[in-house]
RNA sequence: GGCCUGUUCGUCUAGCGGCCCAGGACGCCGCCCUCUCAAGGCGGAGAUCACGGGUUCGAAUCCCGUACAGGCCGCCA
């Protein structure tokens, strides 16, 4: 690989940061690194109607918490990092960037105004469809006199500007992804390149940032495929050497569409609130499209940057698969160790409502005592919600099943002397002490074990019986047994 | 309507002419472990490689059609 990778991200601030987008961010990321380049943020704010400047504080935020790194851009405190900048595409029309170049065509031939109308263009294209002609721009504008361009001047039109494409030959290109690409030149049209507003449009400002930010390689979805014989003619006409392409497949949704709004969570922002890891999202991303020749499925700190390859990536579209995204979650969360753990699933408890100074063992010990058990951080406190409260919230389907059993009260009422005649109030002990009971008193430790249970946490499903008594406390679990005797009493 | 792209288990994918009557992962099913649920271990079902023609001694892999799907055709990006 030739040296000076540079390599972009260039979002429009238009909204949260979507998982596609967070994918074509995570891919040139990776790309950078892999490769020892240049990652690059850039901010494609040239919609003036969609675009605000909130979004681009969400974009930097959901970056940072992926720990998508740039080297080099719009940076967070709104300054701008490197030698190529500003990296703000609004900035750079202000300081006349696209005009400059736009002028330049415009000038050579390459490029002419045009004064049609939104709603004449937009004429045109309804009786293209009634005809079935391809909506294609057809010209009118290109030889405008003087005198014509006055009159509609004084109309008071504002003109855009339009490049004039070449009416034969083929743009091809060598796609690192798709290989051989082509395009017959008849059939592209002449695109605006400056709006009326003076704004450039995507397909102009791409091209000219690119090309002045020194960008080897533009890797991007595969829905710009069709753009970039557009963008070619335009490297060539300036006389500029193109960087490589390298087309991304889509992501879709369940249906197999686009994924989108309907298909559930689609931003990082939602992800990340519903106690997703980052390393978890990244892991998950790089394997939709692409793969390792072994198919390997979790990577550790660092082997993706090492692993990763533009050959490795698939050429279709890869559908979202929420369940296995929680599988992997699970399999990160559980390489946590217990502080860590604990600083992750804070936020949940804290905003569960739980009274959290309630336990007596520290915090880190409860969360870890279930801590193969979760897929997503947003279930922390559901699951562990009965240590932090007096009274216990039965289960009516646990409590129906487990204490309707004849032997339930009598194991209930015994166990709970056994226990709160136990000095050393440990794991270990209650243990012995409750399997010699059920011994004793000639009971499978299931029918001894299960009662126990419901009548501590209210579930017949919990984490390991007796760290969980130990964690309770004495008290506490000799209390819950008394009153859960009552019920399995009033049961009879 | 035109152009472009794509098509291997339900899903993500390996595969780049013989090792493949197709391998891995998620999910599913069963067994084991076990105080429950998980986790873990073991095993299983699941793809005539979209279809039809070629090329070749030999094709999931190369070529050509067909079908289906997606993308683009905006003063959106």
């Amino acid at each position: 690989m030739e040296k000076n990778i540079r390599v972009r991200f260039a979002p429009s601030p238009t909204g949260h940061l979507h998982i596609g987008g967070a994918r074509t961010a995570l891919f040139n990321y990776l790309f950078a690194r892999k490769y020892s380049g240049t990652f690059i943020l850039r901010i494609e704010d040239t919609d003036e109607l969609r675009s605000t400047q909130e979004s681009v504080k969400w974009i930097f935020e959901s970056m940072a918490w992926l720990g998508l790194n740039w080297d080099e851009g719009a940076m967070p405190d709104g300054s701008q990092k490197g030698d190529f900048g500003p990296y703000v595409q609004s900035v750079r029309e202000a300081n006349g960037i696209y005009r400059e170049y736009a002028k330049k065509l415009v000038d050579e031939g390459k490029a002419y105004y045009c004064y049609c109308t939104a709603e004449e263009l937009d004429e045109m294209r309804k009786k293209a469809a009634l005809e079935k002609r391809p909506p294609k721009y057809d010209g009118r504008c290109r030889h405008l006199t003087d005198e014509q361009r006055s009159r509609f001047e004084k109309e008071g039109r504002k003109p855009v500007i339009r490049f004039r494409m070449p009416d034969e030959g083929i743009t091809s290109w060598k796609d690192l992804i798709h290989k051989e690409l082509s395009f017959e030149n008849k059939l592209l049209y002449d695109f605006i390149m400056i709006k009326a507003s003076g704004y450039p449009t995507y397909n102009f400002a791409c091209v000219i940032d690119d090309y002045l930010m020194k960008i080897s390689h533009v890797i991007r979805g595969d829905d710009h495929i069709s753009n970039t014989p557009l963008q070619i003619n335009l490297y060539k006409a300036f006389g500029w050497q193109m960087p490589e392409f390298a087309h991304l497949s889509m992501i879709l949704g369940p249906d197999g569409s686009r994924l989108s709004k309907r298909h559930g969570a689609t931003s990082v922002q939602e992800y990340r609130k519903e106690g997703f890891l980052p390393e978890t999202i990244k892991n998950y991303l790089a394997l939709l499209g692409w793969s390792t020749q072994d198919s390997q499925q979790i990577f550790e700190k660092g082997e993706l940057e090492d692993k990763f390859s533009l050959e490795g990536c698939q050429k279709n579209p890869a559908t979202f698969d929420p369940v296995k995204l929680k599988w992997m979650n699970g399999e990160y969360l559980r390489k946590l160790d217990k502080k860590t753990m604990l600083e992750f699933a804070m936020p949940y408890l804290r905003e569960s409502g739980l009274d959290l100074s309630y336990p007596r063992v520290p915090l880190e010990d409860l969360v870890y005592l279930e801590y193969e058990k979760y897929k997503v951080l947003s279930e922390i406190p559901a699951l562990l919600s009965f240590f932090f409260k007096e009274n216990v919230d039965f289960d009516s389907q646990a409590v129906e099943s487990v204490f309707s059993k004849p032997s339930a009260s009598k194991v209930l009422s015994g166990i709970a002397d056994v226990y709160s005649s136990i000095d050393n109030f440990k794991e270990s002990e209650i243990e012995a002490a409750t399997r010699k009971f059920a011994k004793d008193n000639g009971l499978k430790n299931g029918e001894v074990f299960h009662p126990v249970r419901v009548a501590v946490s209210g579930k017949a499903q919990g984490p390991t019986l007796f760290k969980m008594i130990e964690y309770l406390g004495k008290d506490c679990a000799v209390k819950r047994i008394r009153a859960a005797f009552e019920l399995a009493a009033a049961k009879k």
